[in-house]
DNA sequence: TCATGGTTACAAAAAGGTGCGTAATTTACC
DNA sequence: GGTAAATTACGCACCTTTTTGTAACCATGA
């Protein structure tokens, strides 16, 4: 049983963007309008399913709008609102802070684990 | 143990700092050094093999910097590395977004202006 | 028949909790 | 004097809960 709404903010935003999926969703949307099969071509190994549930869980917390086109086949398009666009530089910082100790960790670690930039 | 090797920075600061646990622990680490009991004490609801799983992780990745002292019984202080002070106002930042977004979203919400349909 | 954007059911995997064991020394007790 | 319990920070095994994957199904216009 989970009932305990978090008392902390900080504890409710990592409910969000925890996890594998979201943060790289909104990396891609920062692209502009994106349709479902763009999201899954952009990032080949997440499941339709999982696609379709972090879409919403996105949408209902007010970072991705959803706009529904009529017609078959059904059309859909993902942006980011307002607030998902505010929220890219700070995802942003976070790799950037991340690539600054990764780098700093290379030098005591032995080789073997490279990372290669994204495009 | 499984090295998931990402091509994203993003995707693997996410695999660090999403959960619960990890951005709970950083927060009461800015206090200064805590000891394990400190912490458990900070966070009731962790489990003592979760936290001591987050820590380890947090240490492994430069975060945390654990210090054993000899003796029995055993005493551990835990603190925030350089990298981990670094990271704290990113974590306020995400915070500060989120309780925008929430207020936001409780506020009043006239029906009509989320959903978007053209044809 | 195919394509799009889903949903649902079932299965597999991962995350997390509980409780016991451990170490070396002090203190508490018979 | 000898023994038992308590202390701290875990590791490990076992079990439950949650998350994620797979595959199949749906609607329907071209």
């Amino acid at each position: 049983m989970k009932e305990l709404v978090s008392r902390c903010p900080i504890e409710e935003v990592m409910q969000v963007l925890g996890g594998r999926w979201p943060t790289l969703l909104i990396y891609y949307l920062q692209d502009g309008t994106k349709r479902f099969s763009d999201l899954r071509r952009d990032n080949p190994t997440i499941s339709h399913k999982m696609l379709a549930l972090e879409l919403r869980k996105l949408e209902e917390v007010g970072i991705v709008q959803r706009t529904e086109f009529g017609g078959y086949p059904l059309r859909v398009e993902y942006d980011l609102t307002p607030a998902g666009q505010r929220l890219v530089p700070l995802i942003d910082a976070l790799g950037d802070w991340w690539d600054d100790v990764a780098g700093a960790n290379e030098e005591s670690r032995p080789a073997g684990t490279e990372r290669a930039a994204m495009s």
